[in-house]
DNA sequence: GGAATTTGCTGGATCGATACACCAGAGCGC
DNA sequence: GCGCTCTGGTGTATCGATCCAGCAAATTCC
């Protein structure tokens, strides 16, 4: 059963083809009444438009990539959930690929978006991807790329994500005021921007209260739950004392509850615990957990809509 | 800047453009030495490899869509890791988009990934999509279709999903043999087919002990934190009581248990509380979740790996 | 009322790859 | 030396849409 084709359409109605794709676009230039003549036909044959075609002549594709690196936190996944209602929105298919924090596997991907000739990429780019990596033949054929959560030094793209400094102050601030003296910053990778940058403005709050942050009391780990649970390992292993712990994430910070627990700390009584990102759980978890809010949604929405602009208007 | 194509790459070194093509897809009827040569002028001149061309002719995308309600549920995100995963390693892109529950997107959605002739849908239908509206065009163009989760009755596409009924058997009989009497089952919209399956699994187990589950005792809401929530409020207000409550999944029993505590009732001592899905945060929780692991992962694998069997032998 | 413009539509070229039929020359048997 | 098969490659049509120049009829202008 071979498809129905403009051509077909056109056969049906007694127009061109020409006609039939003016129509297809709603083109001004077609009296009405042939438009429903057309139209008529299009349901009648059940003609389904073929967008490969259509985008290889015209030269975009109406698709966005998102290379990410898991969804399964839920930070990601509700950035994933807003990138694709704004794309939805604005008529965009989202193309997906994870690279679970795999650089090559990331490379190929992009690889990969690049021959389906996607109009631009949302990236959320692996631990140490260079500036380098990124100006690669995608780069250098002018897609929009816009990234997300992570800088790359040295590198042009735009960047959409949170304001790591101020968050992580916040937190010091907070804990300084309740009285807290001895806090320890808990899991992340170590060279990541967001764990260096939260670092560092936990350090400056805390300066301003006179405390300051023993750097043996900052334990990079991994970005999930097992990562907290590892961090709090260590810390009592070594016999490093502190009166609150902050978690490079909730979801690292759930671990953590969890590994104070088993070794009889209390978390919340004994041991303050915060985390960054404020996801649906953190309020549910007993006791709730103290967290800045890093507004995903927000980040995605933003980050889509700036691609979106970018490939209307690349210079802009 | 125009890019660079099959063309160009064949005039750089002095074969037809039939012949790069032949050297693009590894073809032994190229002699190693042309291959060689034409490589190193792809490399030289940036080409990259056109997709859409490609796919245009072959009649074919090396693209699978993904049509899923949400992904901020642990157990889909999961299930789409586990898809990316698979269609990965098979050279598959795979396009996404979300329903949200919404029939009209749903439908949308699908008609898009049509227009851009995806080889295979996976597809986690919507609350009451019926037969009727996957018999679209979709259907009629041959494109094979895996259900994920939810059956549409008279309705031919592979289904790969859990075994609902054994999996509430399960828990049944956990909680009956541990000495609980009066069971709720909370939470899930009503007719879903899920829903249904997992009421008759628990009922069916109770059964068997000479216990029943009383019709007002099963509350269908939303299958979200805040349907748990609303779940034991209504429970608690209609003064109805209890000493286990079933929960649609594990996310509505975390609703259920935040609730429960702030109404003064202890989950785990006063009441027991049990979920589907035995994602990550269930052990975390405080006190542990009881739940029916329903491998999100396995399912993922399974659908994608059945679909991909499809698009390469329709028949089988 | 004749020139100028607008309206509505058409034909042919084109996007960048693949499919297919065909062909020149090398190697080989006898 | 003649036919035969292989090897390695070429030329042309094609996938299904869009772009663009052009053109006949209808309308407007003065």
């Amino acid at each position: 059963m071979s498809r129905v084709t403009v051509n077909d359409v056109a056969a049906a109605c007694g127009v061109s083809r020409a006609t039939v794709s003016l129509v297809l676009r709603d083109s001004p230039r077609v009296s009405a009444r042939t438009k429903e003549r057309v139209r008529e036909a299009m349901r009648e044959l059940g003609y389904v438009y073929d967008r490969r075609a259509a985008n290889l002549r015209a030269g975009q594709s109406k698709t966005v990539a998102l290379v990410a690196t898991d969804v399964r936190n839920p930070y990601f996944a509700e950035l994933t959930m807003a990138i694709e209602r704004v794309l939805y929105k604005h008529g965009y298919t989202l193309l997906l690929g994870y690279s679970h924090d795999d650089q090559e596997r990331q490379a190929r991907l992009l690889e990969v978006m690049g021959e389906h000739r996607v109009d631009g990429v949302l990236l959320v780019p692996s631990y140490s991807t260079t500036g380098s990596m990124l100006d690669s033949s995608l780069a250098a054929s002018g897609t929009p790329q816009v990234l997300i959560t992570r800088h790359i030094r040295g590198h042009q793209a735009d960047y959409i994500g949170v304001d790591n400094v101020a968050a992580a102050e916040l937190l010091g601030e907070h804990l300084a005021r309740t009285g807290r003296r001895h806090i320890a910053f808990l899991g992340g990778p170590a060279r990541s921007t967001a764990r260096v940058e939260r670092e560092r403005g936990l350090r400056d709050a805390l300066q301003r209260h006179g405390l300051d942050l023993d750097p043996a009391l900052s334990i990079p780990t991994s970005a999930d739950r097992g990562g907290g649970e590892r961090a709090v390992t260590l810390l009592t292993e070594t016999g490093l004392t502190c009166d609150a712990v902050v978690c490079y994430s909730d979801v690292v910070a759930f671990g953590a509850m969890a590994a104070l627990r088993a070794s009889g700390v209390e978390p919340g009584r004994d041991m303050a615990v915060a985390g960054f990102d404020d996801i649906p759980d953190a309020a549910g978890q007993q006791p709730s957990l103290t967290s800045v809010a890093t507004h995903p949604d927000r980040t995605g929405v933003e980050a889509a809509e700036i691609l979106l602009h970018r490939i209307a208007d690349p210079a802009g």
